[in-house]
DNA sequence: AAATGCAACGTTATAATGTTGCATTTAATC
DNA sequence: GATTAAATGCAACATTATAACGTTGCATTT
């Protein structure tokens, strides 16, 4: 396939920001999936386009209208839905639970629960790894003798942006 | 008022794992509120208590219906909402974002974020605070010029209870 | 090629969760 | 008691998510 032509570079910089292009991040996508024997469909893909393209969590009903627009053929809320639980199965898309809104996830080929920054403001969200964090949970979980099996940590509040920008 | 004659007593352990007594607890927060001019109302009250008398995360509509039954009067989503809204804004019940669902707070009278470690098996959320995890996150906050208002962390798993009945 | 199996996708309806706007009641203050 | 702000009641609605059932397309077997 065309897309699988772009190298997919995976990024080793735990700092990282997440600044990769789409394509790219597609293109890991599905060499990801071949890798596992997952089936990257068309369908799925173009979900994990539309959240590259959208910059921002978005829901699953805006994915159904964006499907609306960009095909002829028009989706219901199952197939987006459905589509997002393979994403998710596969570590390519997070939900960000406080906001019911779906973002790609920037390192998909890292095994790693991510932390995620979400602008009340422009709503953006930045997403960050820190294995420390994941070693205090581990930590904390261990003192009541809880097994964890997956973990979210999602602040809000104002992004540097919209702070430079002046919004309080 | 009767249940003010119940003597609060903030607790001061920061290993606590919020086991108090619902009764104390709701005494507790109409002395805070009290304290805060804040009104605590017959039924925020109740609402209050119901959560407390739950054990477990609850759903707003679960409120709806456990109102129905206690009292002659029913209320409807809305006023559930609100009632939640104000009991969450002034610190006496947390949302678990995962479960679109709401529990009292242990710790009222300390400003800080919960930890909430939630059991897939039997539903139970166990509260803990950690002041080192909210450290780390302003650190990682501070790195990226983002101000945090609210810190989300809800840890997913098995309950200790759960993985010695044998609950995978 | 016909039959079979299976994963993904489509379709309709509905459940579950949350909100808006406005009327009414309650309760704090004067 | 009159005034006024806050809280509650209520109907309708909006948003998010899933259940139930059916279809399509492709691979494998017969």
């Amino acid at each position: 396939m065309a897309l699988l032509s772009i190298k997919p570079r995976p990024c080793t910089d735990p700092n990282c920001r997440g600044q990769h292009a789409p394509a790219e991040r597609v293109a890991l996508a599905m060499s990801l999936c071949d890798a596992r024997g997952a089936q990257l469909t068309k369908l799925r893909r173009k979900i994990l386009e539309l959240l590259w393209e959208s910059g921002r969590p978005t829901g699953a009903y805006e994915l159904v209208e964006a499907l609306k627009l960009r095909d002829s053929r028009p989706v219901g809320p199952p197939t987006v839905y459905r589509a997002l639980e393979f994403l998710i199965s596969q570590g390519l898309v997070s939900k960000i639970e406080s906001r019911n809104a779906y973002i790609p996830c920037a390192h998909p080929e890292r095994r790693h629960d991510c932390l995620f920054f979400i602008c009340s403001n422009c709503g953006a969200a930045i997403e960050l790894e820190d294995q420390r964090l994941e070693g205090l949970i581990s930590e904390d979980a261990a003192l009541i003798g809880f097994r964890a099996t997956r973990r979210v940590v999602e602040v809000e509040g104002t992004c540097a942006r919209c702070i430079a920008a002046g919004a309080a």
